[in-house]
RNA sequence: GCCCGAGUGGCGGAAUGGCAGACGCGACGGUCUCAAAAACCGUUGUCCUCUGGGCGUGUGGGUUCGACUCCCACCUCGGGCACCA
């Protein structure tokens, strides 16, 4: 007799065990074909939940099956420790971020212990550690020397309530991405990474990122926002109406309507404003419209069918075109930080220039008109302005024929159309314009006005200005005597804030800004290839075994910000030599959230938080595991039951006394038809699990293990204890054990050693083999149909030919087809079809 | 408005263009038991005139010997972006 399967004594066991022979440490020495595995690192906010529990065991099940296989696997795990919780925690408890951070990550790290999760625990990287984030510093000082960081005075996004400002990927609807306090707009002097520099290549280089999900590719694509068009120069004419030497500069991706442009537009806080009508008549309703803007939440500012508010100027600039003069507006709708915060403004071709012009009585003169309407037959070859207003409900904005548009009138007109080709070339001989792509993507705002965070390693000398610190004095090591609760900064620690000019040798003073986290999580993927390198980030060789990530795993709400800021990290590390490759990660799997049983997201505010640590205190990690899995596709929403728990801590059970019961065999060869079919489905099942595990099909590659189990069930009922074929049965539970050890390795190595009678663990062991003749059953049934409709059933041996196959399907319906004639007859693996009339 | 996804039993979910509903949950019936639990064995899309047959994968068309799967149009839900010139 066996013992029972008890999860709460075998899984603390085997976790014990492994940690002492540190069976997850990688090997350096060793030459196995590299893997690496990485799941998005955690930020230690509390107790993990379910969400930890699905990606982590994602990454788990998937390095332990490559392991199997045969190659090393780089698996580490660490912690995104610096950041703003741990602040506003500090202040909560009158204690200290580091306080809070390091309790969350010992109580992290003991659940992630408990998961079982083959972890190299020596390579575990905490980012709020001094030997990590002195190579933030190292980093940013080289991107300071290539001029990719720099400061400026710029408007920028700043959350009131967590007192710093945010980088435009930070900020969601107009709100703060953390708080979701409403976003204020301020004039601030900040640091900056050049992501702009890249936006063409992290553009291009989705292309080569074929494993990763479509939708996170478009969201990147999105974000960056190319577009093509051109630079127009516009001139502008001083109070009395006459022409300055001045220009203004406008993008557009539609030149072929410059014909059209009947008013000009400036963004309220474009710079030129103040100059254009401080002191004039005008002054007053301009101020009105900025005020309107200004007091306009960025919620507010980015509804589509907001009201639109505008201003005349009274002034006026011309169009490089035709030469006409068209008035200058200020208008809420214009944004200032997109294009050069200066609009031509074509009401025919543009909804919001129609709406407006429309609003303030603005003429519509139509100059790229749908190519069959009457419209175009009317001003077929009238060039100049005739026909200054349209009678149309909405701009058109599509493919059309260019009319009243001078000796570009007849050309086709629209996106990338010949007409706009041919006025780019025209304004670019002239000098007044030229052809160019501007993108969406600012570049990255990195400096936070917080304490818990990397310092930026840069001095300010009265003197020499801005200095960098030199890379001998790094890390400029954040101090800890700071009472944030208190209400100090780092510039109340003296020890920090006072310093000597490195060029100088006079009193100066360090910048008291800390970097965006998003610095810290942008390259922590290769410290852990090279985790305890004191004289770099990582030495180049060690990144090259590993790097790239072979397979990443996280949320999608990283979509954007996480996983385009390690990109833009890792060109700039290849530019400097450090890495020989474009993209750090070469697979992307997002998986879904985990939800209530009633697919509601779980919220404390709720109080449908399923907690992990219960979830394993009844049922155990491994039947934990091998749920969550089974439950959904990984990449799916998942509704969390603890029902289906139940069910899987019972198959594990009834699992674990089949595989006692096949171990106890000691009958001779079978070769009934149950111990065929048992041998056939036991070679099948292996192909299969191999087969999804790597499609990342975790549940029905359990599914095929439950079928695998029935069958099993089917084979020890029905024969007598002493006739059970001993071969067979050792190896049906070898395959068992293995086929589930990637999912409960502690209930797969507990039967590996005591049933079996081995001697270790699973994790060591090769992934079982399987013979393809052996998947492939003797007979073949097959539905037989007439016309696509099932009207019967035959079977044939699987190597019959064709002409039997269909022999034996005619006879099978032949009083069906009794008088019909058989036209035609489709054999195909499961089926033969017969259509017949 | 634009761009992605997704719509299959009572539920979670399976199906390289080839017998829709694998696997699991739940439900129902049975074995064991004084009884219950556990365990084990069955049944379980739906309707009908039930040894058979009709209808069934959001809706309507199409392609095909054959469509959950491919094509066109639409509906619903989820997600992302959005006054981006």
């Amino acid at each position: 007799m066996h013992e029972a399967y008890d999860p709460h004594s075998i899984e603390p066991k085997w976790q014990k065990r492994w940690a002492e022979h540190e069976l997850f440490k990688l090997d350096e020495a060793s030459t196995r074909p590299a893997k690496y595995v990485l799941e998005m690192f955690p930020y230690p906010s509390g107790d993990i939940h379910m969400g930890h529990v699905r990606n982590y065991t994602i990454g788990d099940v998937y390095a332990r099956y490559l392991h199997m296989n045969g190659y090393d696997v780089l698996h580490p795990i660490g912690w995104d420790a610096f950041g703003l919780p741990a602040e506003n925690a500090a202040i909560k408890h009158h204690s200290h971020p580091a306080t809070w951070t390091f309790e969350n990550i010992e109580t992290q790290m003991a659940s992630f212990k408990r998961m079982g999760l083959s972890y190299d625990w020596d390579r575990t990287v905490i980012t709020c550690k001094e030997d990590y984030y002195r190579w933030g510093q190292w980093f940013f000082l080289k991107m300071y020397e290539k001029g990719l960081a720099y400061r400026k005075s710029n408007p920028v996004n700043w959350c009131p309530d967590c007192k710093t400002v945010l980088a435009n990927e930070q900020v969601e609807q107009g709100t703060c991405w953390r708080c979701h306090s409403t976003v204020e707009r301020r004039e601030l002097d900040q640091w900056y990474l050049k992501i702009t520099d890249y936006a063409q290549e992290l553009l291009d280089d989705l292309d080569k990122l074929p494993g990763w999900p479509e939708r996170v590719k478009q969201m990147q694509a999105n974000w960056i926002g190319r577009s093509e068009g051109a630079e127009v120069e516009f001139t502008l004419c001083d109070e009395a109406g006459e022409p300055t030497d001045e220009k203004i500069t406008v993008f557009t991706t539609r030149p072929d309507t410059l014909f059209g442009c009947t008013f000009f537009m400036l963004a309220p806080e474009h710079k030129l404003v103040e100059r254009l009508v401080a002191g004039t008549e005008y002054e007053a309703e301009v101020r009105e419209v900025q005020k309107v803007a200004a007091a306009a939440t960025a919620v507010e500012r980015t509804m589509g069918d907001r009201e639109k508010h505008g201003a005349f100027t009274g002034r006026y600039v011309i169009n490089p075109v035709n030469g006409s003069k068209v008035p200058v507006w200020v208008s809420d709708y214009v944004l200032t930080d997109y294009g050069t915060g200066a609009v031509m403004a074509v009401p025919c071709g543009d909804q919001r220039d129609f709406e407006f012009a429309r609003k303030y009585g603005l003429p519509i003169p139509p100059v790229v008109v749908p190519a069959d309407s009457p419209l175009a037959a009317e001003l077929a070859d009238v060039r100049e302005l005739e026909v200054t207003d349209v009678d149309w409900d909405e701009a058109f904005n599509g493919d059309g024929i260019m009319v009243q548009s001078g000796q570009f009138t007849g050309m086709p007109g629209g996106h990338d159309s010949e007409g706009m080709q041919a006025v780019i070339d025209w304004l670019a001989e002239r000098g007044l314009g030229r052809g160019i792509v501007n993108f969406r993507l600012r570049d990255w705002l990195i400096s936070r006005q917080r304490y818990w965070g990397n310092p930026i390693p840069m001095i300010y000398c009265d003197d020499c200005g801005l200095v960098p610190v030199p890379e001998k004095d790094l890390p400029v090591i954040l101090p800890m005597d700071i009472d944030i609760a208190a209400g100090q900064t780092l510039k109340d620690s003296k020890e920090f804030y006072e310093c000597t000019c490195p060029v100088c040798g006079k009193a100066a003073h360090r910048e008291t800004d800390t970097m965006d986290t998003f610095t810290c999580s942008s390259w922590y993927y290769l410290r852990y290839t090279d985790p305890h390198n004191t004289s770099l980030p990582f030495a180049k060789d060690k990144a090259d075994r590993f790097m790239p990530v072979d397979q990443y795993i996280g949320g999608i709400e990283h979509a954007i910000l996480h996983l385009l800021y390690s990109r833009f990290w890792t060109k700039v590390a290849r530019d400097a030599g450090m890495l020989d490759f474009d993209e750090p990660f070469t697979n992307l799997l997002c998986q879904g959230m985990v939800k209530d049983a009633r697919g509601e997201t779980m919220s404390k505010s709720k109080g449908n938080v399923v907690s992990p640590e219960a979830v394993i205190d009844e049922f155990g990690v491994d039947a934990a595991r091998a749920c969550i899995l089974f439950m959904a596709p990984p990449d799916k929403d998942l509704q969390w039951d603890d029902k289906g728990c139940a069910a899987m801590a019972r198959f594990l059970k009834r699992a674990w006394g089949q595989v006692w019961s096949l171990t106890d065999a000691k009958g001779p060869a079978d070769d009934g038809q149950l111990a065929k079919e048992l041998n056939r489905q036991m070679h099948a099942t292996i192909k299969k699990v191999g087969a999804d595990i790597e499609r990342f099909n975790f549940n029905t590659a359990l599914a095929a293990i439950m079928e695998l189990v029935n069958t099993t069930a089917d084979y020890l009922n029905a024969t007598a204890e002493d006739a059970r074929d001993e071969q067979l049965c050792h190896e049906v539970a070898t395959a068992l054990v293995l086929l589930l050890a990637p999912y409960a390795p502690h209930w797969a190595d507990e039967l590996w050693n005591e049933a079996l009678g081995n001697e270790g663990s699973t994790y060591g062991v090769a992934w079982p083999s399987f013979d393809e003749e052996a998947t492939k059953a003797d007979e073949v049934e097959r539905a037989v149909m007439i016309g696509g409709k099932v009207r019967g059933h035959i079977t044939t041996a699987a190597d019959a030919g064709e002409d039997e196959i269909v022999a034996a399907a005619l006879e099978a319906v032949a009083d069906r087809i009794a008088g019909l004639t058989v036209r035609k007859t489709i054999v195909a693996p499961t089926v033969v079809n017969v259509v017949a009339n």
